[in-house]
DNA sequence: TAGACCAAAAGTGTATACACTTTTCACCAT
DNA sequence: ATGGTGAAAAGTGTATACACTTTTGGTCTA
């Protein structure tokens, strides 16, 4: 069990919907997908049903699988209960700081200042997301790793959904100054921009958006 | 898809696991639960997937299914978790409380005291649980009580593999002095109520245990 | 032209088939 | 007796088959 082609096709489909290359609402047609993995419907299957429990597709009986769209309360609700999570998350890092964490948390900050310039916004995203992982698998908690990272894949989706022209391109610089709390062993600042730095990115999203959904081949191609 | 049927398997499995019927490390074969449910191997390959996500079933590559045996650092990484999330959950339950949510507390309260009694464990374990996961709910915010729901379901085969002879029984009275705590809206009472119950469940368990793998017909035939 | 209706096509849900891996166990050698 | 060997049995991993549901699209009717 746990074949390396369900968790390939998975890791691919998750990719493309952070990556915002599929939109919310597209139907993702068993055959389609078995034909271009190569695989048969079996395996698709599993990883719609993962990608299912992830909530990043919705499964509607005898009708298929499609790119979720969480709904504006849903959103807020996956913002709240990241709040919970990375205000504490945030306390307990200061209490276990070493200079090796806040060197490695100030190498992520410099990639993501690094993509910042160049790279398109799917690369940003995925690291400005990743910042958040990264300090949760620092702490050595596998548990709140993997937890975070699927609430923030969740974040992605939303984003997506709802993001409004001027999405809080801030984020990175907010990194900077949590970080700087950090190793400042300030517990109270370092929470209190953590918990700004969530509400700022809940406050960019539009929560009134529509998007077209997206055509399956051409976004699994890239 | 969203089949009933699978649901239907992973929820009795689920509720056998929770409520120790089974044992950490049985072995789950594919075709006895099958014939067990009157399913083919399909629905019980997706049943078994769907747990091994919550981490209440561990998939060994061509070996099968088991029931998963936490490791002690992963049972105390749950509970570290349990502690971030629920810590916050009941300062933002002190901010939104209301004589009904009270209520519904209470009651919940009363119906673990009249399990005290007489019911068996594994009646009074979910109980104990499902305070934490009422909470949740009587927030409105169905994805916090979904993430605590799975995490408490993780926390009960926890306890199964690691509770001492002293079992911390007292969470009954721990559960009532909160809501007392959250009637008064004394947020910083209720909040340390909170977290010192999480560390007397925790410290409850005796982490140098080993068990025997259990009767899977047995189990399920109850 | 617009709408209802129905058959064909496409797609999902479950079972079954089959290849391949692991486990079991009888048999043999030491 | 003990430990190794190999074939049979059991079990998992993937593909395919088939029943049933939804969608599609054309035709007929008002």
């Amino acid at each position: 069990m746990e074949s390396s082609s369900t968790s390939a096709i998975v890791e691919a489909l998750t990719r493309a919907i952070v990556e915002h290359r599929l939109q919310p609402g597209t139907k993702l047609a068993e055959q389609k997908l078995a034909d271009h993995f190569g695989v048969s419907r079996t395996l698709v299957r599993q990883a719609l049903f993962q990608l299912a429990q992830n909530r990043l597709v919705t499964l509607e009986p005898a009708r298929g699988a499609f790119i979720a769209t969480p709904s504006a309360q849903e959103a807020r609700q996956v913002f709240a209960v990241r709040r919970m999570l990375e205000t504490e998350m945030t306390r307990a890092f200061v209490q276990s700081v070493t200079p090796a964490k806040i060197k490695a948390l100030r190498a992520h900050v410099a990639s993501e200042k690094a993509a910042m310039d160049a790279a398109d916004a799917s690369i940003r995203t995925e690291l400005l997301g990743d910042f958040h992982v990264r300090m949760a698998e620092l702490m050595g908690n596998e548990v709140l790793a993997q937890l975070l990272g699927d609430l923030i894949s969740r974040c992605a989706l939303i984003t997506l959904m709802y993001q409004s022209a001027s999405a809080a391109e801030h984020s990175h610089e907010e990194h900077a100054d949590i970080v700087a709390a950090l190793a400042a062993r300030d517990e109270e600042r370092a929470v209190q921009l953590m918990q700004a730095h969530l509400e700022h990115v809940e406050a960019s999203l539009a929560f009134d958006r529509k998007r077209p959904a997206s055509d399956l081949a051409a976004a699994l191609a890239a």
